[in-house]
DNA sequence: CTGAAAGCGCTAACAC
DNA sequence: GTGTTAGCGCTTTCAG
């Protein structure tokens, strides 16, 4: 910058003026010094203009997922990155794979490269480390999970109604015996989606079986080696609620391996690529990633803006769309 | 900083050193500070020091990816990502949308963040516009597609080879008209595709026939209805090479609609989540991600770190994996 | 409308 | 071992 002051034979503030399209500037100076930038090769260097701007922001957002790989995090993403975008904002990214450990190390991270604010979809269970963040200006923002043990904004989906509206769903079609697939309990939607199964249940008058819970398996394989076991067993499922898009795979591919595919029926929470094309096409309880995306980052934008009114949780509502394997009727009783 | 070395009753330069774990620091002081810091609740500002640190790294590395909600780009980011983490490294990330303005935009932006290195998939068409940044020190490296009018490290998929690959594996079940489905022939890939399908029917001596090429169609919608054309006209196709994930679908659908899945064969180039669900599970050709992934980001990280050899080019070898839909056999010709 | 001086938070170099 | 000084590339005063 001060090569390009020497060279244009202005000085440095008017270089900075230029590139930060401060209007007051003649525009002869304006010319001579983007030639000379020009030369030079001369790019600004955000951040080290950040450091001393009178704001401090450093117009940067860091972003936490379970998995950006995992289709349900990446839509997220790229919505959350569109958004930015718009507003001259850049994200930095990273995946928590469920590991409480790794969010801590990401903020840290994160908090030390100065973002202005954090989207987390967290896999910690406790967020009373982040007051001191707050404290310092920090603004966070929870997403799919709330934060415990800390106040923050948090857009949620209805995990308990829409699983409630899956299993009452399959009741319709006459199943008693439905299995419940599922994540570690410990991760806050894996439990309110069993909550919600529960409760469903309940209201039926059914009991809840619980040879009919399979949650938390270690990894595919092994979960679908145990959903064909539960299949195979006496008193068999004669519906299976998977409560996330692995898991819906998961469920498929036990019953392809069984050829029950047309005899068992299915609801799967979160949408899959291809759901359409899969025979039968497969009945699912989406989420609204849009609207989520949305509302969670329009808050913390507000919140990085000075907005300081009361801490707030929206929770968007999820749908159902029957698509075939969700109306499969249970076999009658003899 | 400075008032974590008043309370701590030390210098800047001690809180420095232990910040950066500089292991000539009396252990006494090392907990003062970190005591100090705590309750100020300090956390090192890493931009600020970067600016002053003598090799200036960031420790930062930028990443333009196609469509980062697309499985083929989400796949490749979190390869990157746990890559960039194991090394100190963060990402920025962004997402081109095969549009070049966007792939300038982003390059400049992440140049203005002091990116220590820049792994692209590019949407533009020419790249003679880095050259005054590799002057200036900036490493890259293009990854799916070249770098064009520049030379850079690129790591590529064998495109023609597994064309053909693909195009010549339908032939060995008796079919001669295969609809060619691409993207716009701009993008290099689906131009090095169309070659190899090209080339296959050449070696087979069979005609290219206008008709059965489909190329840069607009949107979904109106790709599946062009697809259902043809396959509804006289003299229509018996086998389609569908040459992205998107396009697998595509083909999937308007088979599906036309009731033709069972009868018209498909290979899809690219892997698409559930192959192996669908019915007939789609046989594809398959490009090695992990290989392209790490290599990419090696050769980024070793110029980052001063090597200077000659530029290279990496061809990953794709595999056509049969998994049904290819091993349609054409109908007897009368 | 333009420039000089001070300083953002940190680290390099060199004393002590 | 530890502290002091200068300065990274920029923007903010504030004076011209």
């Amino acid at each position: 910058m001060r090569e390009v002051a020497a060279l244009s034979g202005t000085s440095l503030k008017t270089v900075s003026r230029v590139f930060n399209s401060v209007p007051t500037v003649d525009p002869v100076l304006t010319e001579k010094v983007l030639k000379a930038a020009k030369k030079l090769n001369y790019t600004p260097n955000m951040t080290a203009g950040s450091l001393r701007r009178t704001n401090g922001k450093t117009n940067t957002i860091g972003i936490l997922l379970e998995d950006i790989s995992n289709p349900f995090s990446a839509s997220l993403y790229r919505i959350y990155e569109d958004y930015a975008a718009e507003n001259g904002y850049i994200i930095l990214a990273g995946s928590l794979d469920e590991e409480p450990e790794r969010e801590h190390e990401l903020v840290n991270l994160f908090i030390s490269r100065r973002v202005d604010g954090l989207l987390i979809a967290p896999s910690g269970n406790d967020h009373a480390y982040l007051k001191g963040e707050v404290a310092k200006g920090m603004h966070f923002g929870f997403i799919d999970r709330p934060p415990v043990n800390f106040k923050a904004d948090a857009v949620l989906s209805t995990n308990r109604e829409g699983s409630s509206e899956a299993v009452n769903h399959l009741i319709s079609f006459g199943h008693q015996r439905i299995l419940f697939l599922g994540d570690d309990p410990a991760i806050y939607t894996a439990e309110e989606r069993y909550q919600g199964y529960a409760k469903a249940l309940k209201s039926a008058k059914f009991g809840l079986d619980k040879k009919l819970v399979l949650r938390g398996l270690e990894n595919e394989e092994s979960a679908i080696a145990e959903v064909r076991k539960v299949l195979r067993s006496a008193d068999a499922p004669t519906a299976i609620f998977a409560t996330q898009n692995l898991l819906t795979w998961v469920a498929m591919k036990a019953l392809r391996a069984e050829k029950l595919e047309e005899k068992v029926a299915l609801v799967g929470f979160d949408d899959i690529p291809g759901a359409e094309l899969l025979r039968p096409a497969v009945t699912l309880v989406k989420q609204d990633l849009a609207e989520m995306g949305r509302r969670s980052i329009e808050m913390l934008f507000s919140r990085i803006n000075g907005d300081i009114s009361e801490v707030q949780t929206v929770t968007v509502p999820t749908t159902l769309t029957a698509m075939g394997s969700g109306e499969i009727s249970a076999p009658k009783r003899r």
